[in-house]
RNA sequence: GCGGUCGUGGUGAAGUGGUUAACACAUCGGAUUGUGGUUCCGACAUGCGUGGGUUCGAUCCCCACCGGUCGCCCCA
């Protein structure tokens, strides 16, 4: 037997529903919030997330789906969305838009190699959004109140978010200097990706939890402390506009993110609920002015955020979330003896493009088993069809909750089931 | 990349070095003729992840591999 390959998953009747219901919702949501969706391959050529992403991070470095196609391009499957948009927006100039900010939605598989494990899947979906050309602070606190705004609409309760600002390009490298500076005397005592943090990320230092209780990780200069007044400034103006329509969120200091492209805001959003396992975070995003440009466009601000639908769905599980999903049918129309199959079979249709959810039996099945599968399927109504009711042009329409059964004219059974709803 | 743990029918699971691999659920059939959710009866793994090895003999012992799962790192 071929299985399918580690790391995926096959999303299968029962489950598709809830990713449906959770996908709509997200999609009914960015539409209120004026955004639009956006849709990019699948697949970039590789160079696009070493530029894009950053190769001195975790995932450029040992977490892409690389390969090479018959035309010896270097090709890989998109590890996260915000390059390729940032891609498409370039490339389409989309920068020259009468629609300014561009507001951006996207849903999609995203591919990362690692080991699998609960809530880290190989292949696994993003559901994100972006907004380009603005460095409104109002619309970094758009992008996070719509990211609580969904979660908290599917009746999420646990949730913790989680607010920084990494600081413009000269707060960094103030920031950064001070952290060599900081660290230089530790070096050796760091563990082995520290050390190599301190030459090519310095900031990802305070990220590591294998360092987290070293001494001079409580003493490590904060960036808040090296802000420039403007990259203050901005990040109080964020914070209050979060206060202002009354978005709860925790600043810290030490959440730097794992991409290279995020400068002034930056936040993550985890689950508190128990029974998680190790993983929490939700999702995460942030600012990252310049990266157009990195990518060949013109100077362009941009933020935004992506979250996991598997960890998604973990969560609304750990909360015990029930998500409204209709999944009875309306009618089932049961067919005795082969006379009266064709009959039957008109029937459904017809309930059909009346808008009513029906089915029938294929299977041949006797009349006691037809009446097991309408149970299953939670149908509201049985509709009988034998040879009496073919003499008498009419239908027996069984009550399934009550049980009552009533003979109903082939041409009102619609109307019927309808007034009785 | 590293570590723990597991791998028996559609599902959940018991089990033993030796003629017929429990049990439950699901499914299907039946309990007199055209009616479900209850009950009763019956059917349902030539097979115990794959490949080697040990043995007179292995599903059960050993090895390797593959896969699931959880954790570390990091992240969504």
């Amino acid at each position: 037997m071929i299985r399918l390959p580690r790391g995926t998953q096959d999303i299968l009747p029962g489950d598709s529903e809830k990713w449906q219901y959770v996908e709509q919702v997200f999609v009914d949501l960015c539409r209120r919030y004026n955004y639009q969706e956006i849709r990019t391959p699948i697949f970039e050529h590789t160079e696009l997330f070493e530029r894009g992403v950053g190769d001195t991070t975790d995932i450029v470095q040992k977490e892409m789906y690389t390969f090479t196609d018959r035309g010896d391009r270097s090709l890989t499957l998109r590890p996260e969305g915000t390059a390729s948009v940032v891609r498409a927006f370039v490339q389409n100039k989309l920068f020259g838009s009468n629609q300014q900010p561009q507001k951006l939605f996207y849903n999609g598989p995203m591919f990362r190699y690692e080991r699998p494990q609960q809530g880290r899947m190989r292949q696994f979906v993003q559901l994100g959004i972006e907004a380009l050309g603005s460095k409104d602070p109002a619309i970094d606190a758009e992008v996070i109140s719509l990211a609580i705004n969904f979660y908290q609409s599917l009746g999420l309760k646990s949730l913790r978010l989680v607010i920084n600002t990494l600081g413009d390009k000269e707060s960094r490298e103030q920031h950064r200097q001070a952290l060599v500076n900081h660290f230089h005397p530790y070096r050796e005592e760091l563990c082995q990706d520290c050390q190599l943090r301190l030459d090519k990320n310095p900031m990802r230092v305070l990220d590591c939890k294998k360092d987290k209780e070293h001494p001079a990780m409580q003493t490590a200069p904060k960036i808040l402390d090296y802000l420039t007044p403007e990259a203050k400034d901005y990040f109080e103006k964020v914070t209050a506009y979060l206060d202002a329509v009354g978005v709860e969120y925790v600043i810290d200091s030490n959440l730097v993110r794992g991409l290279d492209y995020y400068n002034h805001t930056a936040f993550e959003i985890m689950s508190a609920a128990s029974g998680f396992g190790s993983i929490t975070t939700l999702s995460g995003g942030g600012r990252y002015n310049g990266l157009v440009e990195d990518l060949g466009g013109p100077e362009t601000a941009g933020i935004g955020f992506a979250l996991s639908v598997e960890r998604l769905l973990m969560a609304l599980e750990a909360e015990d979330v029930e998500l409204p999903l209709e999944q009875s049918l309306d009618a089932y129309v049961v067919a005795i003896g082969e006379k009266a199959e064709a009959k039957a079979f008109e029937i459904t249709q017809t309930l059909r493009t009346n808008g009513l959810k029906a089915d029938k039996d294929y299977l041949k099945k006797k009349i006691k088993a037809q009446f097991k599968a309408a149970d299953r399927n939670q149908a509201a109504y049985v509709i009988v069809i034998g040879e009496n009711e073919l003499t008498n042009g009419q239908v027996s329409i069984k009550t399934m909750t009550t049980g009552e059964q009533e003979n109903i004219a082939f041409d009102q059974i619609v109307s019927y089931i309808k007034q009785k709803g």
